[in-house]
DNA sequence: AAGCAATATGCAACAGTATTGCAATTTAGA
DNA sequence: TCTAAATTGCAATACTGTTGCATATTGCTT
């Protein structure tokens, strides 16, 4: 729904462009996380510096996350919990890579557990990217 | 010693070469997970293509294994447990990176616990980066 | 509705990581 | 020592991502 998009945008007070609206109504459609070549092919009239600059915003707002799935090029999805803002992003669920179809999804209700680390070491944020087989595949 | 280094290439059938003989000494003794940048800083006489299968030669053969920390250049460290071959790597431990000296290690005594998916998914491999201070941080 | 300042965009240039093809060199074994 | 196979160095290329700057657009004020 195009109304969802331009509420995000305006309670994250960004001024709504042509790129902005298309990008973030494309991300809330999607099922699985998007690279930012995807972006280039679905939206060929926006240059690809915007379409950086464009996630790079969202990202700050806490609109959208980045998802590092080993394959060289980062992927984002949007923010599920509305506990993501400006002042962090609190995105430690689990991330799932098939591969078979490569597709990335979010596991948003599987919390990463606890992990015990040696004397001395301090965890301050936890990453964990599950591959396997997705149920499409 | 010169001798492990030697056993491991002749182990893996791999020819004694002067850059595979000086990388894998070096990578044996260090503490940390090195980038080929580090390699390609180390050893300047031996051309970056080189570094790069070299790396890629022993990764196949189960010697090193490699980290992607998020940083954009991949990582690599000696796989430990001896448990990893050319058949397919067992490196399901943790990885630390140090936000403020950014060193990654391999934690091996920390396994990665049992992660519930949804239904149908089906995990194959693991993948945990977790990042903080480290001992010496 | 027009004007304005702040913001966003497009373009060009560049940096960093990594891969490929091919000719020349080196290795290991006969 | 000779040879075939493996390895190396070099040049070229691909891909991801960032920066500077001139131009265009947005949201607001008048
Ligand atoms: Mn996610
Ligand atoms: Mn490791
Ligand atoms: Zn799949
Ligand atoms: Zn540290």
């Amino acid at each position: 729904m195009i109304s969802d998009t331009i509420r995000l945008l305006n309670d994250n007070g960004l001024r709504k462009t042509d790129c902005r609206l298309d990008v973030l109504d494309f991300l809330l459609s999607q099922e699985h996380a998007v690279t930012h070549g995807q972006l280039e092919a679905e939206f060929p009239d926006f240059d690809r510096v915007t379409l950086y600059r464009t996630l790079s915003t969202f990202e700050d707002k806490g609109i959208i996350h980045d998802v590092k799935d080993g394959s060289g090029a980062t992927k984002y999805a949007v923010c599920k919990h509305g506990s993501c803002s400006e002042h962090g992003h609190d995105d430690e669920h689990v991330h799932f890579k098939c591969i078979k179809c490569e597709q990335v999804s979010c596991v948003d209700n599987v919390h990463i557990p606890h992990i015990p680390l040696p004397e001395g070491f301090r965890a301050k944020s936890k990453n964990l990217l599950v591959e396997g087989l997705c149920n499409n595949c």
